[in-house]
DNA sequence: GTCTATAGACTGATAGAC
DNA sequence: GTCTATCAGTCTATAGAC
C-alpha cells in the first residue's frame, strides 16, 4: 500500500479512498448482521484493522457512516445491469437479479435489516428509505407504462399500476429475506414463476 | 387495581399478570420501534411507570422478556381468525387479515423489524423466526393441498406448492413493509389482486 | 412486588501526540 | 492519517432495603 503512495500526487489520496471503501465494505456486513442501532463502530473498525477514532475521523460520526452505506448501496444498485433494460425486458431480468444476490449476503442483509429497521420515522434512515422505495415504484411503473405503449401489454389504469409494481417489490423483498432465513429457498424459481404469471396476466385479462 | 386484590385469593396473580402483559406490551412497540438490539428496557420500563429492575425481576433477562413478547406474538396469530378456516377459504380471507393489521401498527412493525433483524443466525430469535416461518409454510401447504383435493383447484407437484406459498408469505411481508414506509399503501387492494390472479392460475393452467 | 443504588461493560465522540 | 487515552452517557443485570 506504501508502494502506491510513491506512485504519483494522488497517491495519498488514494491509500485514503481505498480506506473509506473498506471501512464501508465492513459496515455493510456489520450494519446488515446487527442493524444500525446494534451495530458498533468499534466493531466496524476493528474488523479493517483501524481504531474507532480513526473510523470517525473518516465520516465525522456514525450516522455519517451510515450515509456512506446507502450511498454505496446506491451505487450497487445502478451496477446490477437492470439501468440499461426497458419495458417488460426489465420485469423478465428480476430473476437472475435476484439469484445474483444470492452470491453477496452481507448486501441483501443490510437491505432486510435497514429497511425494516427504517420503517420507524424516528430512524435515521427513515426519509432515505422512503425516497428510495418512491423513486423504485415509479420507475417500474415507468417500465410498465412502456410496454403498454409499446403493445407487449394492454393499457392499465394507474391505480392498477401501483398495485402492479408494489406486488413486484413485496415479491423481490419478502423472498429475500425468506431466502436469509433459509439459504436453500430457491429465490430465482419463485420470482420467475411470479414474474411469467405477472406479465401473462398483464398481456390478456383484467386483474 | 388495590381493589382487585381484595376480590379473592387469586387477587395478587392477577396484578402480577396484569402488569406483566403490560410490560409486554409495551415491549412490543419498543422492540417494533427500535428493534431487539436497540430496544432499551429502561425504555419499556418507564412506559408501564415501573423500574427496569423490576421488569427484570418478572422476566430474568432481557431475552427472557423476548421470548415472551415472541409468544404473545404467537397468542395473538392464533386469535386473527383464519384457524377455523381451510383450503380456499384460507387464501380467500387474507385481504381482510392483513387490512386489520394496519389497526395495530405496533405489531406489524415488530413483525416486520424482529423477522429481519433475525435473519442473522447470531440473533437470539433466530431459530425461532426459522421455526415460525417452517410451520407457517407448512400450513399454507397444507390448505393449498387440501383446495387440490377437493377439486377447487388442480393437482399440483411438491416444488410447485413449495413455489406458491413461499410467494404468498413474501407477498404479505412485502406489503406489510411497504405499508409501514406509506400508511396510504392499499395493502387489502394489493393482496386482494394476488390472492385473486393466484388462485384463477391454480384452477385453469400450470404457471 | 417494587424500589434505590450500583456494578461492570460497552457506546459514540473528542483531545492531543506522532 | 492514525494512534492512545479518556470522557460522559447508556446498557443489562444484580444486591439489598422496604
Amino acid at each position: 500500500m506504501a508502494a502506491e503512495t510513491a506512485t504519483g500526487r494522488r497517491g495519498p489520496y488514494r491509500t485514503g479512498i481505498r480506506r473509506k471503501e473498506q471501512i464501508v465494505s465492513a459496515a455493510i456486513d456489520v450494519f446488515g448482521e446487527f442493524g444500525y442501532a446494534g451495530g458498533a463502530i468499534r466493531n466496524i473498525a476493528e474488523r479493517v484493522g483501524v481504531s474507532h477514532a480513526a473510523l470517525l475521523q473518516h465520516f465525522g460520526s456514525k450516522e455519517g457512516l451510515l450515509m456512506a452505506v446507502l450511498q454505496e448501496w446506491d451505487r450497487r444498485t445502478v451496477e446490477n445491469g437492470l439501468a440499461e433494460l426497458s419495458g417488460l425486458d426489465y420485469f423478465l431480468a428480476l430473476p437472475d437479479v435476484m439469484a445474483a444476490h444470492t452470491t453477496q449476503r452481507g448486501l441483501l442483509e443490510l437491505f432486510t435489516t435497514i429497511a425494516a429497521e427504517a420503517s420507524s420515522p424516528t430512524h435515521p434512515a427513515h426519509e432515505y428509505v422512503r425516497q428510495r422505495y418512491s423513486t423504485n415504484l415509479a420507475t417500474l411503473a415507468q417500465h410498465l407504462q412502456q410496454a403498454a405503449a409499446e403493445g407487449q401489454i394492454r393499457a392499465m389504469g394507474m391505480s392498477e399500476i401501483e398495485t402492479e409494481v408494489r406486488l413486484v417489490t413485496a415479491v423481490l423483498d419478502g423472498m429475500g429475506l425468506q431466502w436469509l432465513l433459509d439459504p436453500r429457498t430457491d429465490i430465482r424459481a419463485a420470482v420467475e414463476a411470479y414474474v411469467t404469471r405477472s406479465i401473462a396476466a398483464w398481456r390478456f385479462h383484467s386483474v
